[in-house]
DNA sequence: ACTCTTATTGACCAACGAGTTAGTTAACAA
DNA sequence: TTGTTAACTAACTCGTTGGTCAATAAGAGT
């Protein structure tokens, strides 16, 4: 408020804009939603006046696009690389990938980011659209083949691999949203890392033969 | 357009007003999303002014919260019921309690209603606690104490209920986002029914001693 | 110093939609 | 028939905000 250093001096600074003003549309997009959120917060946020965001973005919603493309993309490619590399029994892969992705929604605004595709997939289509081409139909698919090699091995029982697979990834669905809308308005904290624990090992010992 | 019998008759049906507000609401939510939905296309569907939504309804949020009382409630208590009542073995309840849920999924529009909440818990923290006290915190404890009931008894080993909990129900809420959220744009169908069987038994194989 | 390019902005607008109000009409009782 | 009340609506207010544009200034080159 009474801070003086906050004169805007106007800088040219083109490469560094659009990140700034991603983080920004960040912060504001998980704390107060999607609509909630005015553009010209997010200019001030990031330093510059709202007209400069359309230099750089075509329109609110391509913010929010943009926003899932740089997050969401790296970490598939990161698990899906941990599943090539692995050889031997797939338990212990099974674990490790929970507790990345645990790791992930602590460190990351990933639930938030999920929170908010999940919630504006009527409004932009095109946004839900990519996340479900890029996200979903990348990760599902990638614990699938996990679980049919254990199959195949014969570490694991027979099952339907793509129930199978929803019912491992639903609690850490649900640890997303608890994080994101729940724990702001007073439920109590959910530890994801124990629920990746827990959910793994229920899942491997509901599939041992 | 051409329907000619569509001209408005100005009726006084102060009884049957509130539960015809609230469908019209509920279809134009789920169809477009809260935020996107005019308080005056509600009150067209409903067959009234928008001004006369106002005389049953305070604002635009609590039309929402309404909703949600009107539709959750009573799941929650027949599941309460059935809990109460049930002897013997635990393990068949479980699958029953999960069918249950599945098929009120398919059949009535809570996955709509859920995806609503989440949406909206941020700009709306009222909607979000009520539904926080009221389904989330009735009805985790009722399956947490089915979990108890059946370590108790030696039907099931010793684990951690809280968390068993959340991954029995994890795969129920992923469905139900996969129903409002993601079928709308072009997922693969999901079967509810089929998940809830097969959630159940993975859980309950894993709680075997 | 003086251009020239282009990043940046202040000021604007059009549209929109939640909520209000003053007035109108249905229903019913006396 | 008429008066009264409660249900209802047309038409308005008013704040809001996404998006635009002409004007401005920062920096690079000369």
């Amino acid at each position: 408020m009474t801070n003086q250093s906050e004169i805007t001096i106007r800088r040219r600074r083109p490469k560094a804009r659009p990140t700034e003003i991603l983080a920004a549309a960040l912060d504001l997009f998980t704390e107060r939603g999607f609509n909630a959120t005015r553009l010209e917060d997010v200019a001030t946020r990031a330093g510059l006046s709202k007209a400069a965001i359309y230099l750089y973005f075509n329109d609110k919603a391509s913010l929010l696009t943009a926003l899932v493309q740089a997050t969401v993309g790296a970490n598939i490619t990161i698990a899906g690389d941990m599943i090539g590399r692995h050889q031997g029994p797939v338990a212990p892969l099974v674990r490790e990938l929970l507790s990345f992705m645990a790791g992930r929604m602590q460190e990351t605004r990933m639930p938030d980011l999920i929170k908010l595709v999940i919630s504006e997939s009527r409004a932009h289509p095109e946004i839900g659209r990519f996340y479900l081409d890029n996200v979903i139909g990348r990760a599902l698919p990638l614990f699938q083949s996990l679980i049919e090699r254990g199959m195949a091995s014969g570490e694991f029982r027979k099952v339907d691999p793509r129930l199978t697979v929803k019912c491992l990834v639903g609690p850490m669905l649900l640890g997303a949203i608890w994080k994101s809308a729940f724990e702001p308005i007073g439920a109590e904290p959910l530890d994801l890392a124990a629920l990746a624990v827990h959910d793994a090992d229920l899942i491997i010992r509901a599939l041992q033969p």
